[in-house]
DNA sequence: ACTGTACCATACATTCGCGTATGGTTAGCA
DNA sequence: TGCTAACCATACGCGAATGTATGGTACAGT
């Protein structure tokens, strides 16, 4: 009784997914529970399952929801700016980069394990992310073998450059990008 | 009662973490309670509390027994063969692939991640891992933008490709560790 | 003013998981 | 044969988490 709403402290569907998502991904394992996640979100677990039948459906919308916005956008963004391949891998990897698309792979990741049904979600991202770079090495005309391991490369450097070398040295993982960029278009 | 115990069935500490690592990367994320992964290594509770005096003690032990067994041994291995630094750096990859020995990683990291204290593990490994590999390409006289790029693309990709590539074609994974090798070796 | 819709809080009932206490089984050793 | 250490099972108490049921607040439309 008497608490007041205001509209701003409401939340949608999507607002739920993305906030979640930092949630969880800052809290780590611990504090996954609906209880924290609420509290985190600054309301009650009522508001949770207003939006959601159970966990399991909450995390599938997750998933889908990362699915979308962290893997799906990137080369739409890219493409629409057409530039040659080189360029369009220069600014996928900028992309990725700078707007940090990977940042909740690991949560991501972690929370798809408990079922087979949700690792789908992830085998699907990691399908079509390197299917996008390989078309594009494959536009630049490299050999087969080239493609898969210039790909895949650039696949594994982007997807965890912000869990290996984040703490290692912050400064300069911005420039690493372009310099690994060089590195992988060189002939 | 009346159970009957017989030798084979009744677990040292060592054997219970090694175990208990894989069966946490088995049923991921699910099946992390002290129940199953008791019952997972065919034994009751009263196991787990006997090796370990609670959870958290438990999964400190846990990764450390990791870093020794899946971090810590792999230089020592490959340095006591001897051979040029590129002969080195094969066999490093070779070994951590065969071995593999990042098959935990993930399970690793999503453990870790509840805690800091945990988390030093982690990190202490990334930085282990990164040194030697740079050590590597030092010796073969690259130039520190050459040796920082180089030494994370290897490093990002070994702790990665069981991940992200296993499902999506496994017969060449073997065959793209010496193409790597060969890619990142070259002047 | 009235009504429906969207969203949230709170109070249950129930199950789950943790940690402890206690007793039991086996192998080795004297 | 007796004793001890290592290892395990089971029962119990308790707090935590899940899901549900219910009532309440705000807003938009009429």
């Amino acid at each position: 009784m008497a608490r007041g709403y205001t509209s701003d402290e409401r939340l949608g569907r999507q607002e739920w997914l993305e906030n979640a998502l930092a949630a969880l991904s800052a809290k780590g394992q611990a504090g996954q529970s609906i209880q924290d996640l609420s509290v985190a979100l600054g309301v009650s677990r009522g508001s949770f399952y207003w939006h959601f039948a159970n966990r399991d459906d909450f995390v599938h919308a997750l998933l889908e929801h990362w699915y979308e916005e962290y893997t799906a956008v990137a080369p739409v963004a890219v493409e629409q700016d057409g530039g040659t391949a080189e360029e369009r891998l220069a600014r996928l990897m900028r992309l990725v980069h700078d707007q940090n698309l990977t940042r909740y792979d690991l949560t991501i990741r972690s929370l798809a394990s408990r079922d087979l049904q949700f690792a789908k979600w992830v085998r699907k991202a990691d399908r079509f992310r390197l299917r996008f770079i390989e078309s594009l090495f494959k536009e630049m005309g490299f050999s087969e073998n080239d493609i898969r391991i210039r790909a895949r490369s650039c696949l594994a450097y982007m997807a965890t450059e912000h869990e290996l070398f984040d703490k290692l040295d912050r400064k300069h993982r911005s420039d690493l990008v372009d310099e690994l960029h060089a590195f992988l278009v060189r002939k």
